[in-house]
DNA sequence: ATAATTGCAAATTTTTTGCAGGTTC
DNA sequence: GAACCTGCAAAAAATTTGCAATTAT
C-alpha cells in the first residue's frame, strides 16, 4: 500500500484511494484490461465510475507508472512499469506471462536500432501462441 | 492487381473491388489504420461504407491475408502478411518501418518458448523511439 | 443459382468530456 | 487554499449488426 503511494508521488500524481486500488489490482493480476480493472475495483469501491478508471489509466500510463500492452484482436492490457521483458500471450485463454529479456536479443536489437539511427526508447516483444496449460487441456 | 485477386482466392475470399483496393492501399502504405484506409479508398470508391472496410479488415485478418499491428496509444495498423520482421515505431510521427528479423533473436526466442512448452505461433517485436527523420528535424 | 458481399441505417460498445463537489498536499 | 481528482451524465468516437439489394463464382 505504502509502496503505491510512494510510487504515485514519485511521479507527481496524487495518491488517491482509487489509484492505489487500481495499482493493487494491476499488480495482483499482472496484466489486465480496463474492464477487468473496473469489475474488480467495484467490489471495493462500488461507487467508482468507469470514467475515473479511464482517466487514471491515462494519467498513470502518461506518467510512466503503468505500461499499455496492446494485444492483437483484443483490448489493451496494462501492467506496472518494470524492467523490459517478453510477453507470452496465449491466444486461447488470453493469459499473458512475463519472461525475462534475453541479453543476446537485447544486444541485437540495440545494434539494429543504432545502425538505423533510431533512438530506441521502449522494446515490446510479444510472442503469441498456446500456453502450456491450454495445450495440456486439449 | 492480379496478385491481390490470387491472394484473396487462395484464402477463400471473393475478390471484390473493395478488397482489392484495400489491399493495394495497405501494400502502398506499408502500415495503415482503418481511418487511413477509409480516407484513401473513398477517393476511388466514393460510395464505399466504413462498415465495409471494417468487415473486410476483419475477414482478411482472420483469414491471414492481413496482420494487425497494435500500437501503444493509437489505433491498430494493418499490413500485408509477410515473413516475420521487426517494427520500428516512431513515437513522434507515427511512422512504422520494417526491419528484417535477426537470426540470433529468432533463435533465442524459439529456445525460450520451447523451454516454456509454449507453442509459438507469431512473433511481434515493436521497438518504439524516435526515427532518424524526426531526430534530424528537431 | 448460390452463397458471399455490399451499403445503409441503426444499435452497441468504447472512450472522452464538462462540471460541481470533494480530496490531497 | 490551490490544484487536483472524482463521479455523474452527456457527448463523441469506434465498432458491430441486420437486412435488402447486388455481385462473384
Amino acid at each position: 500500500m505504502t509502496d503505491y503511494i510512494t510510487l504515485l508521488k514519485k511521479h507527481n500524481l496524487k495518491a488517491t484511494f482509487q489509484r492505489i486500488n487500481i495499482l493493487e489490482i494491476v499488480d495482483k493480476n499482472g496484466h489486465i484490461d480496463i474492464d477487468g480493472i473496473y469489475e474488480q475495483i467495484k467490489q471495493k469501491l462500488p461507487t467508482i465510475s468507469l470514467a475515473t478508471v479511464y482517466k487514471n489509466i491515462l494519467s498513470m500510463t502518461q506518467s510512466g507508472v503503468l505500461v499499455e500492452v496492446p494485444i492483437v484482436g483484443k483490448k489493451s492490457k496494462y501492467e506496472l512499469k518494470k524492467a523490459d521483458h517478453i510477453h507470452l500471450v496465449c491466444t486461447k485463454c488470453g493469459d499473458v506471462e512475463d519472461k525475462d529479456c534475453i541479453d543476446i536479443t537485447n544486444n541485437a536489437l540495440m545494434a539494429l536500432t543504432s545502425k538505423e539511427s533510431f533512438e530506441l526508447d521502449t522494446r515490446q516483444i510479444n510472442l503469441y501462441g498456446i500456453c502450456k496449460k491450454c495445450k495440456q487441456a486439449s
